[in-house]
DNA sequence: GATGAATGAGATTTCATTCAT
DNA sequence: TATGAATGAAATCTCATTCAT
């Protein structure tokens, strides 16, 4: 149920299908380099940031040279895409285990849920404000940033109508509106946590997130349900 | 009481403070020019993008010549400063009429300074945007959006507190935490809703965030207190 | 007899009669203004160096506004003239003094000669610094170092011939080529010692150079007369 | 001994120990394109002067783009201390050749390191010209200026030494002091009569300086050996 | 596949000089 | 006379992308 993360949506869409990438690596020589280039690009990336980073530094990062670069991808945005995408992977992955056990209680999914995004937040805050700060600008980013936040909305609201229709939530709530604010919220107090450097213990972020979730659903729990792992 | 734009907090740091202007205008002629440069940044601004907009077309725009532009400030990140400052006044002021009315209850007042924001959010969306993308790169705009977001929880914080110690709202929630929490909703489904053009009517988004806040802080309320206007 | 810098040569030019100089203020009002433009000139050249400097610099230094600069003054050029003109007047009088005493010995006139060039140059080095840079790039400023130059070299010659004629000076020396050359030695060494700051006590200066000069004229002398002051 | 051209003085600073050139070429095709840069530059340089020059000038003549300056130096001061470093070989060198001959007269050899000095200020006079200029503003340039000069004079300084030990030159005179004073006499007679256009031939310089030289040091010679050569 | 040199469009920035008040 | 705002030509410098080796 819940939160952003909680399942990886299988309908997130990959940049892959926007772009054709310039070529797949033929070789295990390739592959390598192609590889030695996506890590550096990061590297780089969250040194410099986007704007200021420059595709020799990234090259030479990598051990290759700035020709190099162009027998993998078409342009700096591209591998951008493939660095977001792995990052992706990475935000979207750790909420599935917990999610699995079917009789968990909404609380403690919720509970669960919210960690788990905001550990895999901290993990990648520097590609997070980059994505964040592209989607500015950038239609392409923009784009994949609502699709991103969609995917999760419409699965916070599926599982928000299930609860209602089984008389666990407060009916009155749009369950597509509430889930669209309720997963922002969590969304935005991790960026105020890690990426404005506002520091608030990760147990506390999860103990009042939680809450107020289960609040605002108007969802029956016990105090003992909220209580730290 | 409440929401990030409730009151215009008297502590929202200026960016004023952090820069030295290159010249002040010491004639009405000079302010004049003043003025119509950040008018006309504000314009380019929103039709090319902060990124892509260039000083000359600023100048251009406000009738005056390249040299002009140094003549008030030193770089397009300083004329920034001023065009920011002037829609953060916008953000800021409209609230503060609905809510002089001190007999109002804790639900209408919510309600009027969730609508006041996103109708200022809609005017302010553009600089918004470049607000946010410039905080993702620029420190000294970072620290800002720290900053002018913390003004607005410390004032939502006190409020809450208030309510909890009056019994009228979730005395388990840490106040701090949950004004941050629900501010950052407001500001995320904002920015979703009018940046990432996910189109939701107002009166759709005034309706199920205030029902949210009511609910997250456990306020006691009549159903016709949330009816629309 | 002999130095560069033994008297005021009435033939050094004056830049005043190159150009003509935009206007002569008819009040005291405007003298005064003019003085202190000119003093102010000298203090910001001295500082940041001729290219470096900026009229609106000039202006603010003198308390004026860019404006009045163009009342008094055609260009940076104009005002620059008027400054090294004062510094040549300091480089040029002191030696009168000196040397008014006829029956003052060679040796006598040559050392104090010596002494007195050291220390105006020492006083006006910044300017000289200056002047010697302009006469590099500008046509008409490295006329004006050739001017100077020669009328010290053509006083001097005409030293060195009396000498000659009167058996005193080695009679196989031309008395212009060896003017020219013992003059430039005087000159450069006192840039050597002040412009690129290779520090020696001004007594060891006076002390050697004279010597040289005696030695390179063979002038006939008693140990006694080099003896320091 | 003597003149401030005398010999190689292996202790004369090169600029290239003070700057990080941005890039040595890797390849033949990258030298051949950084050497055509640095001749074009010479070429510009002495056609227009260092301030009036301008780096798409020196692309321009070296048949090359303006990036591509770029690519091997980050300034236009940068080029310049390789053009001079160049011109500094070609001041130093001619000296040595006469004066290997190591039973040759202490005359001979003075006139021998004039005549080359004069001979070689007068192939780079522009850019001594520009050397001298730069040395009046960049503290950079003056350094280096300041250590040519100290390396000379140190010396001949020794070659002073040694003929005062040798009981033929003046036993009264500071040796360092003297080089200073005598190379500077030199260097300042090849300025005016190069740089500032106050032509005289050749053998007049040579003849002149060295006659001056042997007396001030009162060298014991024979009239013969001050015949033109 | 890998290399690294070459390209060049175009934005920023300066400041002497003019001119309306 | 004094003011100070306005002007605008012109030069530097960057870096994604291409291409010959």
């Amino acid at each position: 149920m819940a939160v952003e993360s909680e399942v990886v949506p299988e309908s997130v869409p990959s940049l892959a299908d926007l772009d054709g990438s310039r070529r797949t690596p033929a070789t295990a020589r390739g592959a390598r380099t192609r590889a030695a280039l996506v890590a550096a690009a990061r590297v780089v990336f969250e040194r410099d940031g986007y704007l200021d980073s420059r595709l020799s530094d990234i090259s030479a990062e990598a051990g290759s040279s700035t020709g190099t670069f162009y027998t993998y991808f078409t342009s700096k945005d591209e591998i951008l895409q493939a660095v977001i995408e792995a990052a992706q992977q990475d935000m979207l992955h750790p909420g599935t285990l917990h999610l699995e056990a079917a009789d968990a209680s909404p609380i403690a999914v919720i509970q669960a849920s919210n960690r788990a995004y905001f550990e895999s937040y901290q993990r990648n805050v520097k590609m997070m404000i980059i994505f964040e700060q592209l989607a500015g600008s950038d239609p392409k980013f923009r784009k994949l940033r609502a699709l991103r936040g969609q995917a999760f909305t419409r699965r916070n609201a599926r599982a928000i109508a299930d609860l209602q229709s089984r008389g666990l939530a407060d009916a009155d709530l749009d369950p597509f509106l509430a889930a669209r604010a309720l997963s922002g919220m969590i969304g935005r107090i991790a960026y105020t946590t890690y990426a404005l450097e506002e520091h608030v213990p990760i147990e506390e972020l999860v103990a009042v997130t939680t809450r107020l979730w289960a609040n605002a659903l108007r969802l029956q729990f016990d105090e003992s349900e909220l209580e730290v792992r």
